[in-house]
DNA sequence: TAGGTACTGTAACACTTGTTACTGTGTAAG
DNA sequence: CTTACACAGTAACAAGTGTTACAGTACCTA
């Protein structure tokens, strides 16, 4: 776990904390797809991302869904910060967006490396400072931007994100995170080829120019 | 200024660190509807609000507005914390939604007091926590309300953040806020003032039931 | 008091997105 | 091979929201 960890977070982190880190989190693996936590679970732990990517999603009462942002490595989850230091239960789900390892650290070392170690608290603050950006950039896109806008952009960081201009995803997938139906989204894509910007075949997408 | 601090956050933080605040932060009285800072200006300080509150509104290129959350007494603005620690510029704009007295802290004490006061720490991650919150907010609103709910939850906050169940505002501001336009709001407004839930002047909209 | 301006009400229409329904096709299991 | 099922394409329509245009009314100022 050790070389893992200082291959992610070394130029972050000095020798001491990464060595605190080893001992007291744990090296956790997901296959993609899999889920890490859901809405309402009791937040135990922090996670800091080794490889991989994480999705982030909100659900409201009826069950719908939306996607918030993704999470890459040398990441953590500012939303679990946040429960971690409130007490409180999760407010969205993560599932992994590809095979995924991660360090979970228990919360009783957040506030005691939060005093202790400045590269921690700049980690935290800097943390707090991507999700915010994120969100920002995920309410810019829902106010201000179209559905076939919306989408283009979905499919780029999608792409980007797993470092494959090849999504295997479908239709009805891409629906959920967006929070449309799938006609809707199988109308826009059926566009988007046609305007030459994408290829479509079962289960894949192949980014030509977005 | 003292005994205004006190007031506002003497329950948060230690004698000491007030004492601080007073001596290096200044303080600032603005009018409703002023301006406190717009997007793209350089971030120079951090505003404690004692009294008064602030709306906080996002722009996107178009000149195009929406509404992110309002700030009341014994809040800061984490965007604005953000944009310190960064050492970026403001990504949003800040208004007086009434009239309003805060103190400004230079943004060089931010780092020092972070690791010298607990106190300290734990409100910048309050702040934090309540913003994400709020941003989450903002994004149900957007994702899964229809513009007559988001309407409603914005007369009820309006109300509320005013302490007033007259709202003081015209259609036209309304639909700035929510990101749409006069004709809809009159249109929306007209059919809750049919179902006896608000009732209508000029320039004002009274609260009844929402 | 007259004229101008800001605000509101309303109709008619356009556009985007959501819904329903049905068809066809690739794929896996029996 | 064939049956079943998940996935994708498409049309027709419904609903919500945005746009344009115009009329009426309150309010301010000359």
């Amino acid at each position: 776990m050790l070389s893992e960890l200082q291959e992610a977070f070394g130029f972050l982190f000095e020798k001491e904390l990464i060595d605190e880190i080893a001992s007291t989190g744990t090296l956790k693996k997901v296959s993609a797809g899999e889920k890490i936590i859901e809405i309402g679970d009791y937040v135990t732990g922090m996670p800091l991302l080794i490889s991989g990517a994480i999705k982030i999603l909100r659900e409201d009462d009826d069950g719908d869904e939306l996607l918030l942002y993704f999470l890459e490595r040398g990441d953590t989850c500012a939303m679990t910060l946040n429960c971690c230091l409130g007490q409180t239960r999760s407010e969205i789900r993560a599932v992994a967006e590809s095979d995924t390892t991660f360090v979970m650290v228990p919360i009783s070392k957040m506030e005691e490396w939060t005093g202790k170690y400045k590269s921690w608290r700049n980690f935290v603050f800097e943390s707090y400072h991507s999700r915010l950006s994120e969100m920002l950039e995920t309410i810019d896109a829902l106010a201000f931007l179209n559905m076939d806008q919306r989408l283009m952009r979905y499919l780029r960081d999608k792409a980007k994100i797993n470092g494959d201009e090849n999504i295997q995803s479908t239709h009805q997938q891409i629906a959920y995170d967006l929070h449309t139906s799938r006609v809707v989204i199988s109308r826009l894509l059926k566009k988007l080829e046609l305007d030459g910007r994408i290829s479509l075949q079962r289960n894949q997408i192949k980014v030509i120019d977005l």
